[in-house]
RNA sequence: GGAGAGGUGACAGAGUCCGGUCGAAUGUGCCUCCCUGCUAAGGAGGUGUGGGUUCACGCCCACCGUGGGUUCAAAUCCCACCCUCUCCGCCA
């Protein structure tokens, strides 16, 4: 949710709200709204003021006095009834008008659509394309079998077995143990959550079409694990001295993938169920731009020490979602493609899903909303992939990265799975 | 799934039957001060959140799980929902 009054104070602000595509018609009609609620509010205010003085007049009168009281004061509730009525019309047209306006753009972030990202870096040497892409290689291999899947589920599952297995468990591991390094707290958190978490964590309305739904229990399968940790501090005031307050959450991750038929059919890359390890940070405003860049370097480290290639981009102004003040994809080299594509991402979300989650700190006596961000640790199913190409030898074997041995019985090679 | 009990401030715990003087007794904790070889004990005062308005002191509004309703007036009455606990059943 934006912040009112600094979208009507603070000219850089609007000005990043309008990159990335708010209208100054929006704008300004949002503020116009707003300035309509104050205005009721105080008549509604003083309106209930005198009422409350009425009615005590009343518990204080004798029995004669009151019949007269009472008429007088029924006067006063049907004004107020209709001047309430008011304030809900003008409440919601805020609330709505606010939802539309975005977070604003840091100014470091470019301005554009998608094609329109800065490269920051590229690291490592580009795989040539090997004999096969990461769909065979694992179905020759027998530890990736997406046709059992589809006649177990449908299209976009997958079962992964033997080595793959103990492949993502290694990764699971490894990235957790690295993050707790880092202070990061570890969760396994709720799949399963309620509608307002998901509005509260920004992803309802918007991507209502990606979630699955249980209608009959009212609850939702999240699409990330980013919904469980957004909403540890609902509601809370945190003390400033207990940030940044880092989590780094693992959970299963649902998501319908409506509108890409045909995108990313085969393998691992685009499916309805996968495993995340994802970061989330709950920082003080002043540190928050330093908790992005650590983000990001933790990212860049997890494939740099994964011998995968990669490049660091950062997202434009218009592609960076609503909640985002500024993003950075993290994109592996993908040897069949001969592309890069996104395998992780980190975003600072300042204030603007704290402040609908309610949760602040406490500082000096004075309370404040604090910043938010979120990062991907290690999408499994994509970092699998990665691993495969990446790493697929010319006889068709795959080579484990070496930080990941300790983490899987020292396992050097992935061969033909027997039986 | 069946049967009960309950959700009040940092916590504990009154108030709810019989609506008004209840933003809410009391205790603990916390803060300031006094007393005191040290500590403990003791004494005095203070101690919720959000919002509106004001240069400011202040004044006002809202909040007793959530949302509706009844009423001049609701923590208290009515309805729905959410959550917690206990017992039974079932279960990884």
């Amino acid at each position: 949710m934006i912040d009112l009054r600094k979208l009507a104070n603070d000219t850089d602000y609007r000005d990043g709200a309008i990159r990335k595509g708010a209208s100054a018609g929006d704008i300004d009609a949002l503020l116009a709204s707003e300035a309509r609620r104050r205005e009721v509010l105080t008549a509604v205010e003083n309106l209930r003021a005198e009422q409350n003085s009425v009615s005590k007049e009343i518990g204080r009168a004798t029995p004669e006095d009151r019949p007269a009281k009472i008429e007088a004061a029924n006067t006063l509730k049907a004004k107020l009834g209709a001047l309430e009525d008011e304030l809900q019309t003008a409440q919601t047209a805020v609330t709505d008008l606010a939802l539309q306006i975005p977070n604003p753009a840091h100014e470091s972030v470019p301005d554009g659509g998608e094609e329109d990202f800065r490269l920051e870096r590229e690291v490592g040497e580009r795989t040539p394309a090997g004999p096969k892409d990461h769909a065979e290689l694992g179905e020759s291999l027998g530890i990736v079998d997406t046709e059992r899947a589809v006649r177990m589920s449908g299209s976009r599952f997958a079962y992964i077995f033997g080595d793959a297995v103990r492949l993502q468990f290694a990764l699971i591991q490894w990235t957790m143990n690295k993050l707790m390094g880092h202070d990061f707290v570890p969760a396994v958190v709720p799949v399963l959550v309620r509608e307002d978490m998901m509005v509260d964590a920004g992803f309802f309305p918007t991507d209502r079409d990606q979630v699955y739904e249980l209608e009959k229990d009212g609850l939702f399968l999240v699409g990330t694990s980013e919904v469980g940790l957004a909403g540890i501090h609902r509601g809370e005031r945190l003390d400033a001295a207990e940030l940044p307050k880092r989590y780094v959450g693992y959970s299963s991750c649902f998501r319908r993938e409506a509108g890409t038929y045909g995108k990313d059919t085969a393998g691992l890359f685009r499916v309805h169920q996968f495993d995340k390890v994802e970061m989330f940070v709950y920082s003080h405003p002043d540190t928050a731009w330093d908790e992005l860049e650590l983000l990001r370097t933790l990212e860049e480290e997890i494939f740099t020490e994964l011998e995968i290639p990669y490049r660091v981009i950062t997202v434009a102004s218009g592609d960076l979602g609503n909640a985002a003040a500024k993003k950075y994809d993290i994109e592996a080299w993908i040897p069949s493609q001969q592309q890069y594509r996104e395998v992780t991402s980190c975003s600072n979300y300042t204030d603007y899903s704290a402040r609908r989650m309610g949760t602040r700190v406490k500082e000096d006596g004075a309370t404040t909303v604090l910043h938010t961000l979120n990062g991907t640790a290690c999408a499994i199913g994509r970092t699998l992939l990665a691993i495969f190409e990446n790493h697929q030898q010319s006889d068709g074997t795959i080579v484990v990265p070496e930080v990941l041995r300790p983490y899987c019985g020292g396992l050097e090679v992935i061969g033909p799975r027997e039986a």
